[in-house]
DNA sequence: TCAGTTTGTTTAAACGATTAAGCATATCTT
DNA sequence: AAGATATGCTTAATCGTTTAAACAAACTGA
């Protein structure tokens, strides 16, 4: 491999120092005095022989490394895509580049990942985290480091976070379900200690009870993370046996999507059976017959609003940021 | 921040130089005939200190980094989501980092994306390639960089590259067609000279010619990527008016799901009116109605094999490796 | 006993950039 | 003319590793 340019083969095809040819190309030249003809020539030169700086060389030096790592439950999962992409486009716009791993909900897949990540010397860290990484965040804390939660937090920890204000959006779905007549509204969550499945949960329960429903009525099925498909079989099958239940209301987008392969499976009418509120939108939403009526999360400020928030705190300028976002319920057709 | 434990730090601990630290934590203590005690000491003191290895003085001092540069046409479409999943699993097996850049299927941001990504030294690249990227990928070479492109290819370079035998998908996709009766089939591709769209074409042209097809009804529509939508609409529109189409067959993934939406929104009955074949699989097709048949790749094969070749070609012990994968027909109930 | 080997360790250069500090000249100022 | 100031450039340390080479002491064998 043809090895690269670097500073010093400008500097010695122009006759200068190395220090000047990185004043020059750094643009201080005006405040290092550099003279009008030498700063042409450096110019020429690193144009002529197509001058990349190292960034490897640079970071060393820098003690910074323009790097964001990014840690996703799962990438492959259209939720985290989606946002993993406006994080990348916006990180791009300010130098930045990201680096992505995915914890699959396992805190030590996602421990290894932060580790891997500090090695690397990233910036700063966009996390969402899994159960049990409130030790790992919290360390990152400690050492000053940047990090920003999104989509969940540790109310414990006095993290910055961006997050959708899960509570507003259960309550207002359920409270939408009870106003088109549903009574008996079942939610189906992941069994979680996390505060935005809490949340979610929390917020479900509220609305039920502010409406004056039956608490014998209120009901959340909380399913285990690897065990989504058995169970969810297992619960829409009962479902479809003893029919007094009136709507769903998912708590998350895979739950959704689980949820519908069961419902289907079952043949259990949407929404003449059963009305159905899904989570965070997917296209997959569109084609279920009918469309599905969703919680829809502001994705794009989501992700804008945590790399800004990050690098306002990698430069230092930032100030505690804790941010909730609103939620918008989509209305299509699969609530009665 | 408080800066992190070095080498240094557990040689003054030790009483020792830095460079017995570095033989021992790297494993040579044998070949460099370190002292037995102080091999014990070094690890002590590193697991005292936490010490974590700065990646970058590595990177800049070894000349590799362990990262992978990975280039999609769009990270948070399923099928490229779904691939970069596979890749960072299996890179981080042997300790590589994936940085991921989504080019839009342009060639000037997938330059400067090569651009960033080569002044963050990555070792290599896997590069799902846009058109008119011929020149960035040949000066990649140049560079005896290693690379390997996947999903498409430039026949005209001597390049590693991983794809799907898309002449015979298509071409047995069109067979599948006509042996079920269709007549009039109709494929809606990309516009675009890339070999892989070039050859799902050719798989649906010759497999038309090859059962006798009249030439007049073998039809191809060629849409630009930046006008799907509304390129899709009038296609659709204007075959449920005149009604003597049997089939379509679409080209990508991102397409399949376009024509679904604009299928639906012309109410054309599926498989009555109109069969149809999808490409790649998406959770949405399993919500259409009636479940689409389409041409799966093998995904999984794709990323693994191109990591598999990139780090062989890393590592210097790789030779041309031109992958050609075979796919697989799903069926299911959408063609008559 | 002494050259040769083995064992265990240190030294120092290198990777490619950044940047504080120093060193010449040239130009003012009075 | 002498000191001050401006101008233009170089030197060299530094970031944290890796690694070839040198070095020192202990051991070997004849």
């Amino acid at each position: 491999m043809a090895k690269k340019v670097s500073l010093k083969d400008i500097a010695n095809k122009v006759g200068v120092s190395t220090a000047l040819v990185s004043y020059v190309l750094n643009g201080l030249e005006k405040e290092k005095r550099v003279g009008q003809e030498v700063v042409t020539r450096i110019r020429e030169a690193a144009r002529d022989l197509n001058y990349q700086p190292n960034q490897i060389a640079r970071s060393l030096r820098k003690g910074s490394t323009n790097t964001i790592g990014l840690i996703v439950a799962d990438i492959a999962n259209p939720f985290f895509a989606h946002l993993a992409r406006i994080i990348e486009d916006e990180a791009i716009k300010y130098n930045y580049v990201v680096i992505i791993g995915s914890s699959d909900e396992n805190a030590s897949k996602s421990e290894s990942l932060v580790e891997t990540l500090l090695n690397r010397q990233v910036d700063g860290f966009i996390i969402v985290p899994a159960e049990g990484c409130n030790r790992q965040v919290e360390s990152l804390l400690q050492k000053e480091l940047p990090v920003i939660l999104i989509d969940r937090y540790f109310p414990e920890l006095a993290t910055n976070f961006v997050i959708l204000d899960n509570y507003q959006a259960t309550y207002e779905a359920t409270t939408y379900l009870i106003g088109r007549g549903c009574r008996k509204i079942e939610m189906i969550a992941y069994k979680s200690p996390l505060i935005h499945m809490q949340e979610r949960m929390r917020g479900y329960r509220e609305a039920m009870a502010a409406k004056g429903i039956d608490e014998n009525d209120i009901c959340i099925h909380e399913i285990d993370y690897h065990q989504v498909g058995a169970q969810m079989g297992k619960i829409m099958g009962e479902l479809k046996r003893n029919k007094d239940t009136d709507a769903i209301l998912f708590a998350t987008n895979a739950l959704s999507i689980a949820g519908l392969y069961a419902i289907r499976e079952n043949k259990i009418r949407i929404p003449e059976e059963l009305s159905v509120i899904g989570f965070d939108g997917n296209e997959a939403f569109d084609f279920f017959d009918p469309p599905l009526t969703f919680i829809q999360q502001p994705l794009e400020e989501m992700g804008k609003e945590s790399v800004r928030v990050l690098l306002e705190q990698i430069k230092g300028t930032g100030k505690a940021a804790q941010v909730k976002l609103k939620h918008e319920l989509i209305r299509r057709g699969s609530c009665r």
